[in-house]
DNA sequence: CTTATAGCTTACGTAAACGTTAATTATAAA
DNA sequence: TTTATAATTAACGTTTACGTAAGCTATAAG
């Protein structure tokens, strides 16, 4: 075994591509501390699966309605040591409060899709009734 | 059988109390046409148990991150005459692609709570070995 | 009837999450 | 090596979803 293998690296702009964002989005989650590319002898970022995958996780948070903060408190900054146990235990604790709200958001999931089906049902009739005034003309 | 059963009304701040938002909060979705209260005849905002309904409704779209523009198009504008089939038809259109949308994300609601487990487990697993370490010195 | 709330409109303020130049540097292609 | 892309930082702009304060009116309580 060595320590080279799987070394693929992906350019800001592969990635903005590919996860559908733009490149601005990728450094203002940067800025924000959510993820550390590495850089290139230019300055360049550069991005292992590895990142990419955070950033996966990061955009599926967001589209939970989760803000940037919650999400960096949900997986932890990217650039914590991950050395002192109250940072982890923290980051702990915030994750279980984030496993609750999921389940809730899971039960009001079932009651979303209701609604809009009750919204479709009215809809439906509604054009049913303006056919059949449409066919007394 | 007579129509004035049920005529149950609540004050902005009734509906603010129970629902947990700021009055800011209900006539900002009055002015985006989300909901449409009466009026007294002092001109004050009055409230149906249909119209807190629908304003549950809304809070529950925003929960999940969709914007206050997705969700008028998903349960339609308050104020439609509902009278054309076009417009109609345009709700049925757009509810039908909201609720694939929620397929979808119901399926990733277990990706995220999956991701936060594989976090949480990682998190346990670093403790441990801090733990350890210390009671090697 | 007075007065304390509560509500109304208008309008400016703000935080989050990027968008959009601009000026400069890296890298890839010819 | 020139040149066309692509990337970088810095900074100001924008949109969404309200917050907040001001000045005025309605309604409930005493």
């Amino acid at each position: 075994m060595n320590g080279d293998k799987n070394v693929r690296t992906f350019t800001i702009s592969q990635i903005a591509d590919e996860l559908d964002i733009s490149t601005r989005t990728i450094r203002f989650y940067e800025e924000k501390g959510l993820i550390k590319p590495g850089r290139t002898a230019g300055n360049q970022r550069i991005y292992t699966a590895r990142n990419k995958a955070r950033l996966k996780l990061i955009l599926r948070g967001k589209r939970f309605g989760f803000s940037l903060d919650d999400i960096s408190e949900m997986i932890g900054m990217a650039d914590t040591d991950m050395d002192e146990l109250a940072q982890i235990e923290k980051s702990l604790y915030f994750g279980e409060a984030k496993l609750k709200e999921i389940q809730d958001r899971k039960k009001e999931l079932s009651l979303l899709e209701q609604d809009i089906l009750a919204t479709r049902k009215k809809l439906l009739q509604r054009i049913n009734k303006i056919r059949k005034e449409i066919n007394h003309v």
